[in-house]
DNA sequence: CATGAATGAGTTTTCATTCAT
DNA sequence: AATGAATGAAAACTCATTCAT
């Protein structure tokens, strides 16, 4: 029962680890991760199914994998943007945050359900979320203290923000209603977001 | 391949399938959708594995049975919540609902999860959703408007009080964060949203 | 995960699990633990593979059962044999032992290399065949001793016979070869170990 | 399929060739032949998977090449304490070939119980250790005329001897009893095998 | 109606062997 | 000769669904 786990080196086999992880990616995100199986995620990656698991643990580790390039994608950028940030201009960058947002759940958001299901029970990827949306918080109070904001109750504020964002963006892009305005709902949610500062 | 699926129509017949729909309700919410076997279900609700297709099509007829027994713990208190609205006490009103939403979050969210996580990749979940939240705002908003409100955009901002309603009691509820103090989140988000008024 | 190993009550239930144990006992014999598969078993049973798992927790859990009547089939006759014996006529008494041993070897030797192999490291196997030598050394001892035996160090001489004989009825059965007259060296084996006493 | 098996000149390459068996020999004594996997075989030789296939048709071959070690290791010792002797003073050969199979079953032992577990599944595994019993019982046989001996029946107990030697190793070493004087069984074995001369 | 044993297709995972480099 | 990544057939095991009783 030797553990071997390739932990690889040369580019080729970087390379078709990454196809691996991509592949799971795409299939955890379109159908689920108990639809998918791991002959498909081999066939989506062009690899045969014993090489999966020279790279991978087990199926789960795929996933965890995944996880990781999600939370890369949905972080880096929203902090990135908050790097740019050099004046207290609320209503731009609300309005950024917000069109960031939409833009990645609209590539993301799949990917989001199925890890969300998947481990509202799952300790480490509960932990990962968490302490993602904690750093989120701190460093944006932090800059708005630095941009001279002054008020009370900041965390509660600023976290109220990132759960609305985050909540409108999945409704825009989700539970599109034919009788809501996406637009003008927009405008209403940046308005009410701006007034709590 | 006679499509013999029993409705029925006796008590015991009807107990039996009740039991068996609370058994999967509960499994399901417990450990997700996939994590469950219909064997398990039948020893829950004290039944034969036999049976269970005596009165569901398959596996995926008790979860859609047991998600109209979420969709009606959620929403039918609420509906029933604004029937006994007579004046426009908005503060009121709004406080009660989000300590409601609050409340059926915490009795039936790892449902919410569980079923969320069919989301987008079952029509049926998807369409039964959103009918609700259709049902939902607009009855609201008709609410609304006997109470003589009057603004524009009624659906947007209706909306978006049900958006972050249920952010909020889903984030009290499941994220609780050290460094946030929910009574206080609780205030602001209140605030919000009545200023949309 | 419910740990669902049926503990079959109706006689057609005791008699398909029965079937599957004699499946693997065949063929584990004759082929080995490794160079057997589960869908042989069933095959050989005359079920099907998902059965298997119904009365077993896995195949190994076919092994141990399949020890069990391989334990049953060589020590319950000697025992009895023993039982039987009332007179210290130990020529006689002996020479229907090899007999026997012999016997029991062609039946069940296969089994016996089978089970020795996998589980000289195995705890569990190790300990049973080790409890039955220590039974069938002490119940000899003791039968001896009633049979009016008074020598010295007899634990030793009849672990000594016990195991010459085991190795003489395996010699025979499997090693055979040509330069060796096995009856004569069956009589020189009982006079060697008649002389014991 | 060229049947390409490298017959390596080298010294390098024999020394290589001579890890892996050693590798193959370790590894199938402690874990069993099914239980190790080439990978691991090269890795303990320190070579890579695919020179495994270099010098050795498949893995079964390797085992084939680690029991020639095997049976070296056990046979020649035996056959050369044989060459040393040059008078008939049967105890003290006796005894000292009890010694060495001890000693020799001590080291060695695990790999026979798994050479043991392919006995009668492989022609091969059956063949050569056969011969060499064969080779042994005619050797010291015709060393015991040599020496003088006229007794009848040589082969039958030339081979009862090799055979409670073996079995009495093997008991001393693996199967330990404590109800049993080791020290006295074999004084009782000893005593029993003389006095078959 | 009810039981629960039985089915068998489908899933994850392993590993002897091959092959591109 | 040598490497170790890659292959893919085969194995153990699961479970939604059916069926004999």
């Amino acid at each position: 029962m030797a553990e071997i786990v390739r932990e690889p080196k040369q580019k080729r086999s970087i390379e078709k680890k990454e196809r691996i992880i991509k592949a799971g990616y795409k299939l955890f995100a379109e159908k689920g991760y108990f639809n998918t199986n791991t002959a498909e995620i081999a066939k989506e990656a062009g690899v045969s199914t014993g090489i999966v698991y020279g790279y991978f643990r087990d199926k789960r580790d795929i996933l965890l994998e995944a996880m990781d390039i999600y939370l890369n994608n949905v972080f880096t950028p929203i902090l990135s943007l908050l790097d740019d940030v050099t004046t207290p201009d609320f209503p731009f960058i609300l309005s950024r945050a917000i069109e960031h947002a939409v833009n990645v759940h609209r590539t993301n958001a799949a990917m989001h359900t199925t890890l969300h299901s998947l481990f509202s029970k799952d300790e480490i990827v509960d932990a990962r979320f968490s302490a993602l949306e904690e750093e989120m918080t701190k460093k944006l109070s932090a800059k708005l203290v630095d941009l001279g904001y002054k008020g009370e109750h900041l965390f509660e504020k600023v976290h109220t923000v990132i759960m609305v964002v985050q909540s409108f963006a999945h409704e825009e892009v989700y539970d599109h209603h034919d009788y809501i305005d996406y637009a003008e709902m927009r405008k209403i949610v940046l308005d009410m977001l701006l007034r709590l500062f």
